[in-house]
DNA sequence: AACACGCCTTTCATCGTGAAAGTGAATGCG
DNA sequence: CGCATTCACTTTCACGATGAAAGGCGTGTT
């Protein structure tokens, strides 16, 4: 096993790699890096084992299955006591697709993505139970 | 090639379980749509060619490597000039990990990963160069 | 009824992967 | 100083996932 506790320079190039591209062979990580694939696999295995490496997940285009809608929303609590209600709207409602719970501006950060502002219309009015809200939309990604 | 042009919902399937773990292999995910292995590649291989797949990357863990602080920023824009300038400080600063043009609250929203708040400091300092912020940390993910 | 087309399955060769064994360097101990 | 131990890497090898090619089956068209 690679330095089997700590990450080291070649373990973050591999991770970096990974990162910009999950598909590619141990074997060209390793001409990268200048090892074998099989040491680059054991590198990969300790990343997991660590929990560095989470899983593995797409890159995709929501906008292609009619997600054409992106929005950012900040989300300011009426009551204490709405929060696991809230949370368990945030859990099952399939259109907020990352959730935070957030110190400074506003209690709640969410993701939105939905077809078109009708649908937005609607997940809005359900946030209005739970509080208040400032809404941002995703224009375009820059990065 | 199935159904060429067209996005069903053994396709949206598909998509569902690579997004959950983009390791699963073609057999494996074929036994969920009742496929082969072999028909789940053709169309792997078609949402990739429609643009739906951008590519495969992974899931992470940034505190696992110092990164200790994830921030959302809401930038207000000084200037009208300054966009240019803006859009290419956000490209070179590696500690924006996402960012994006809104309507709405702001001119950008950025996703800002840094390892204390020392540095959290000195990417804002850069920020105010620009124009205003609102700042809000991240506590805990809880989707 | 015959044909064509789309989508699937079957078959097969290739290649990536992880386990096991071996090499070499660095470190520790007598 | 010499020997043993450990650690990371390489080499070898068997397994299995993958994609190409060919064959089968249903549906729609004339």
């Amino acid at each position: 096993m690679p330095s089997s506790q700590t990450i080291d320079d070649i373990d973050k190039r591999i991770l970096q790699a990974l990162l910009d591209n999950a598909l590619l062979t141990h074997k060209e990580i390793g001409q990268l890096v200048h090892l074998t694939g099989q040491a680059v696999g054991a590198r990969v295995r300790k990343l997991q084992d660590l929990g560095v490496i989470d899983g593995y997940t797409l890159r995709w285009n929501p906008v292609s299955i009619g997600l054409n809608v992106h929005a950012f929303l900040t989300v300011f609590m009426n009551s204490n006591e709405a929060h696991r209600a809230f949370q368990a709207f945030v859990e099952s409602n399939e259109a907020v697709t990352e959730a935070h719970r957030v110190g400074g501006e506003g209690c709640y950060w969410l993701r939105v993505r939905v077809g078109d502002s009708s649908e937005l219309n609607k997940l809005l009015d359900e946030v209005l139970k739970f509080g208040n809200y400032k809404l941002s939309l995703s224009i375009e990604q820059i990065k």
